[in-house]
DNA sequence: TCGGACGCTGGTCTTAAGACCACCGCAGTG
DNA sequence: CACTGCGGTGGTCTTAAGACCAGCGTCCGA
């Protein structure tokens, strides 16, 4: 095997990485060049180790995975999402910042590995059917499509807030709050504010 | 060394028990006699495999660690609780529920071999200054206080639904819900449901 | 036995929430 | 110019939510 893929694991947790790097190491055709634990450090290994494809938690103190994708040039490594089962949410936001695919922790070895000789390879992951949904409705339903001022209303509908203590904090009317909350819920199809708010805190909002 | 401490290791995630391993194999007083990916796993493991100290991840699918916990005898091992930071809250509750302490999963390996061999002696780990203050005022304002049913109403609230879905999903009446409900909003000092919900999330709840 | 905790249910009432109708002004675009 | 998006506001209406009154039966501990 004279192509050697060279491997960057970010995760905050040392046991996550330490127990990465004892799968990967037998594979014959993987090298781990480094490892990091958070997005500051990530972006300075990779500068440093040049590695070929990075293994990135997205749920990181300071600076996180999606910053991470975001800093990242055209020239840069193929980037695979790790992700767990209740934090999927996360996952389009990244696709869309330049994440080759994601993988869930739960991965048994051999589908890691196959994983990452798939994206080394220039090819996509395909996403297992219970994302799907998640990921062809994720862009359009996603953050990005509310309003500022929609968006600053559900994040204070994250705080708990009620109309009326918004419209206060806004300084608008309590009309125009509800007109807003009814606009975002249409939006992230939330049938009510509990949900709303629970949508905002999986999405990182508020 | 005479004295070895059997160990047994809980985490859904595989890449966690196999760092966590990578870890322990190292330390001569230490056996690691199993491993666990859900609560029901690790209670047959303990049964099984007799260990004397048992790292537990409380936040597992299906059975979870506060259950393994509660569903414990008095000569059962000693119980380590692996959490992370945003993972904190849990805590309390599960040391009331008979954890001899907790780590976080970034812990060093020196520090954890530690806390190890400190909670098989016997002895208490002292908690980290920043969890001092929720452990102090964890008890009183932690889910214990709320009964088993209004534990089960929060869970669904948190997951968005209504007080008829709920009723429906546990076979009573929608009055009965409302009941529980207003309920468990005095105890856990939220004016309504949706603060109810985030309560519920930030506390592990769902 | 008694009292408290728990789970269940009914009734009455108020109100916050949300849907859906309407409108305005401003900015940007074709 | 017309249209769209955005933020703002008013009106009407329905209903889910939640507070607070009541009651029942079962279980457990003092």
């Amino acid at each position: 095997m004279t192509d050697l893929i060279r491997l960057l694991l970010v995760d905050d947790h040392p046991v996550v990485r330490q127990g990465l790097r004892a799968y990967l190491q037998l594979e014959a055709d993987f090298e781990v060049v480094g490892e990091a634990g958070d997005g500051e450090e990530a972006l300075e290994a990779i500068a440093a180790s040049e590695p070929d494809v990075v293994l990135l938690d997205l749920k990181m103190p300071g600076v996180d995975g999606q910053s991470v994708l975001e800093r990242l040039d055209e020239g840069a490594p193929r980037i695979i999402v790790l992700t767990s089962a209740t934090d999927g949410e996360r996952v389009p936001a990244a696709i869309e910042a330049g994440a080759a695919g994601f993988v869930y922790k739960d991965i048994d070895p051999d589908a890691l590995a196959a994983a990452i000789r798939t994206v080394h390879a220039g090819q996509a992951l395909l996403a297992p059917a219970a994302m799907r949904g998640l990921m062809a409705g994720g862009s359009g339903a996603a953050a990005p499509s509310l309003t500022p001022r929609e968006r600053q209303v559900l994040g204070l509908i994250a705080k708990g807030q009620t109309n009326r203590q918004i419209s206060r904090a806004l300084g608008v009317s309590e009309k125009t709050v509800k007109t807003h909350v009814t606009n975002l819920l249409r939006r992230i199809d939330a049938a009510d504010r509990t949900q709303a708010a629970l949508w905002a805190v999986r999405h990182g909002i508020g």
